[in-house]
DNA sequence: TGACGGCAATGAAACCTTTCATTCCGTCTT
DNA sequence: AAGACGGAATGAAAGGTTTCATTGCCGTCA
């Protein structure tokens, strides 16, 4: 047990061959003789001999690692897409590191950074409010980036779902229930996603003409449970008369909040309120009153992103950016089941 | 923007100092003349000079990140984990790796490999069914290994919590309401988290003495949700006279999904079958039927794990191996609200 | 027997940063 | 005015791997 770093000069001298042998029975055997191949094999292992990464990567320029930036780690879209990354990344070699912004640009920025520095392969990231300027920096220095979970112009990569559509899916939906007065819960309104989703949900409510009230917006600080509790307890607090009869939520995680607030408050989902979702998460099906959400492709969406960045990186002279856009999917469950008429 | 890697070499020409000089600007800026450092500091902001993380780490022998291998990231008990490691990380200048071994033997080891190669700060274990035995190898190569969420023997730092205690708490609580056919759903049984449980569980009901049947083991092939629904369909395809009256799932993933296959078979719960989970995710609140669940301190281990790791990794002599034990904590919630008597 | 070809093995150079002993230079002391 | 002092800057060395041009060797062929 060799404790101060047992380097290939060692496993040479042991092994009575130049340090140039070793490092060729370890990245291409075949090129050396079974006999001698056999005898540093020996000596790598008596010695405990262990791979110096950061010194190959010296060597290389450039690791083999995935950098993906994700706004919150708690969230299942975001493991789910972490999961596609991980499996195309895996085929191709490379290894995944995953970040959490927290949707907090300063932490969105240090990682960017610290995988800059680390001559990352490549990064994923799914941006927060803004877009920072850095990014292009970064990618005209050699590090390729691809914008995952927004859309962007023809100068990068991005892969996205249309986050417009999504929200037109939603509120034709609960338009065709019946409801008349509904809310959005969602936020920062800085983010894209969140913007896209209410620009679209308003759109469908103008294209519907009369009868429907202009959409409340309940801003959150953030798309998670406990912003959605929050808005729950505004939504909950409102007089019958002002209080929406359907939620249009921005994601799965702030419907869950809201929808405890309603069951601990005596509000009958979807009687008295009725509730949609967004990303339909694999808990959505399991929700206290089953969630009705726009579903959105998200291993697929990590595995094309993924795909996106190595052909970036591998071929960075003819690579043509690209940004692909998928479909949303409505999944009607119990959380928005026709009202009553009464 | 200047492709081909800008080195200290290159600012120093620039900047018409020696190398060493930049190098003090960046690592000791009080020791360089305001004047010098200005005008080095404008040759990295021109020439767009990123530090090469690698070459740092080369000479420093040691990177300043910690690897995470948990099970299933996917999973929030190791997401909620993984946020208190990272707390702790960064308040003393730490990065995270989070790294998904998805149970896989292979999996995990591929990561410790990686973690070593990369000359890792430390390494936080959840080890799958068996401890690999290069863990030993790998702490007395110099990579501090802490193990979480699974107890050790005096040789080894780890932090877990009491599954044995666990298990007895949910046991005793569902014989409290009248419960005598109870199932335990969680596998691999030859995970030491789960085996623990079952094991908690089983001493329960021995304790308890007669009137109780020994208890009824679903193994599952993992802890997810999906395995959940595997093992609810099983339980629910029992006949009623065979049908336990109570299950004990082994965590709150497999709990949710014994809990949806329920509700879709129309069978009550609590009513027909009572549900008892294990971590107290958030989602457990929000569950179709909010779920009564044993809680563990999820964000406390993650820091206690890391602070843990850094006290080994700083002073690997005087160091004294360390196993911290927390206790779970029961909530009741409706999933096993009191039986009606019949 | 001499030349040649091919396989094996060699080892210097390069990758980039940090450290630290050393040099330089201007200022202060006596 | 000479010497001592201290702050600032220097640059060689080290850290481990990979690459690639080169050397060495042996068998084969003419």
């Amino acid at each position: 047990m060799t404790r101060p770093g047992v380097s290939v000069t060692n496993v040479a001298a042991y092994a009575g061959v130049s340090l140039g042998t070793v490092s060729n029975v370890l990245n291409r055997p075949e090129r050396v003789s079974p006999a001698t191949r056999a005898r540093v094999l020996q000596a790598i292992e008596e010695l405990g001999f262990v791979r110096n990464e950061a010194a190959r990567q010296l060597r290389a320029g450039r690791s083999r690692t995935i950098g993906l930036i994700v706004l919150d780690t708690g969230n299942p879209f975001f493991t789910d897409l972490a999961g596609g990354v991980e499996k195309a990344a895996s085929e191709n070699g490379l290894s995944l590191v995953l970040c959490n912004s927290d949707e907090k640009s300063d932490r969105e920025a240090h990682y960017l950074s610290l995988l800059e520095e680390q001559r990352a392969f490549g990064i994923l990231l799914a941006p927060g409010v803004e877009l920072p300027a850095r990014v292009d920096e970064i990618r005209s220095r050699g590090t390729p980036i691809v914008l995952v979970d927004r859309g962007s112009s023809r100068t990068q990569c991005s892969v996205s779902v249309d986050d417009f559509v999504g929200g037109q899916l939603a509120i034709d939906h609960l338009l065709e229930r019946g409801h008349r007065r509904i809310a959005f819960v969602g936020g920062p309104l800085g983010l894209n996603q969140v913007a896209d989703r209410l620009r679209g949900a308003r759109e469908a409510l103008q294209r519907r003409g009369a009868g429907a009230e202009d959409i409340t917006v309940v801003e959150t600080e953030a798309l998670t449970f406990a912003s959605g509790r929050d808005a729950g307890e505004r939504i909950a607090g409102l007089s019958v008369r002002r209080r929406p009869t359907a939620v249009f939520c921005a994601n799965d995680l702030l419907a869950f909040g809201v929808l405890q607030v309603m069951t601990k408050q005596n509000l009958a989902v979807p009687g008295d309120v009725a509730i949609v979702g967004y990303d339909d998460i694999d808990f959505a099906a399991a929700a206290a009153v089953p969630l009705t959400s726009v579903r959105q492709p998200r291993t697929q969406l990590g595995q094309t992103a993924t795909e996106l960045l190595i052909e970036e990186a591998t071929d960075s002279t003819t690579h043509k950016h690209r940004q692909v856009v998928f479909s949303p999917e409505l999944v009607v469950r119990e959380s928005s089941a026709r009202k009553r008429s009464r």
